[in-house]
DNA sequence: TCGCTTGCCGAACGAGCGTTCGGTAGAATA
DNA sequence: TATTCTACCGAACGCTCGTTCGGCAAGCGA
């Protein structure tokens, strides 16, 4: 099971490149799968695969894509170069699978923070907090994904991962939209707003360190706590 | 004067690699002068070095250091390969360059900005419309310099840029204390207060354009508005 | 007029890159 | 038992990269 969702999500993101996926029928209904996001994909398992993935986020995270080369990839995992071309098409899949992960574990988690919540104080503060927990929890793949999205070669995915950071945006600005209908915020601008929360939570990728003095999830809590302020009316 | 300048500017970035800048007697004096940003560099020439620098920045704006070669920038500039190592040592020094004049006008832009400002709130405001102005007028040489800042290879060159960057943070925080100090703001956390702030700024970078219905002036003004209204008492 | 500096170039260098190919050992399947 | 498939590898290929070298023409101070 954890290995098999793990074999679910390359075909996706490969069936981009013009292939078709060959574990499912269907096209359609596995890009629904991966935009709705039903459930995170298990990296933990000891996999060749799972280690491709994980030991790749390293060296993008640290030297982004164009400085890390798949001779670095293939000496981090302990293989021969041509053996990651046995689970990858290219080193351009690998790291459109490693972007992709990451975006898709950060939309779960926050759907699944969420339905704990009732007012929107607390929502935003939720939203805000699955971001840091996915900070900290997945710190290689995250900044990979956070630094180098924009080195996506291929429009098929860069338009993909575009969507899930776009739907990503669009949860915290519901909230706050809900917030101003119930009268627990102000009437403000609503992009702005949300957009004013995502560039703190987006920015720490840049200044964050898991051996600083505070953790992930205290910083994003008090940027929240601040900017909330001037969400309150009067 | 305005070709000395820029001609300033590159042994400074040079005498870091182990060189010692050849226009100037002391090392010293010149980063000291580097640092204090007397006056911004000018790249309206129609030198061969500005013209250098300007492309340089246009391409490595869009496609990032390592997706830029000396053969892009030699097409770009009109001339041969060759050609640019007269001017410069090597890439990494054309990189350094853009980078350092980059910040180095964001400081100096700042600092002649916040003269004409009385209270914290028109301080804090200014600040953010100087970067802003950065973002517009400079957007080449910017992005170049926020998208890639961490990939400069050189620690000398990387140290300074960050000392700059410090400074930069060091004027906010300033203003946001002294706003303490007066009243004028409510007893905040000024470090949380000031990244707030450069976070939302920075980010900019990920996604302002200027064919956008925006300014990046109008957007910047907003952003601290909102977030200032967390830092007024009670 | 001589010699030196500045600006510039064509051609080539070695190194590292992503990728491919032919093949092997062993497990799974028939 | 025969066949197929999975996981993996050593060695090489063609290409692009940053950089270097020798040389040329124009300008300029001596």
């Amino acid at each position: 099971m954890p290995k098999s969702e793990l074999r679910t999500i390359v075909p996706i993101v490969r069936s981009s490149l013009g292939e078709r996926p060959t574990l499912d029928p269907q096209g359609g209904s596995t890009s629904l799968r991966m935009d709705t996001a039903l459930h995170p994909i298990d990296l933990d398992d000891r996999s060749r695969m799972s280690d491709i993935i994980l030991e790749s986020a390293k060296l993008f995270a640290v030297k982004g894509y164009d400085g890390t080369s798949i001779r670095d990839i293939a000496r981090a995992v302990g293989v021969a170069q041509a053996s990651l071309y046995h689970f990858f098409a290219d080193k351009r899949e690998i790291h459109s699978t490693v972007v992709t992960i990451s975006v898709e574990r950060l939309l779960w988690l926050i759907r699944e923070r969420l339905g704990a919540c009732t007012t929107s104080s607390e929502r935003v503060e939720a939203f805000a907090q699955a971001h840091a927990q996915h900070i900290s929890e997945n710190a290689p793949l995250y900044f990979a994904s956070a630094l180098g999205y924009n080195e996506l070669a291929d429009p098929v995915v860069k338009a993909r991962v575009q969507r899930m950071r776009d739907s990503y945006e669009e949860i915290l600005r519901g909230i706050i939209r809900d917030g101003i209908e119930s009268g627990e915020f102000r009437e403000l601008d609503v992009k702005l707003g949300a957009r004013a929360i995502i560039s703190c939570l987006n920015w720490m990728a840049r200044w964050w360190r898991a051996d600083g003095p505070d953790s992930a999830e205290t910083i994003a809590t008090e940027y929240v706590r601040l900017i909330i302020r001037g969400f309150r009316p009067e």
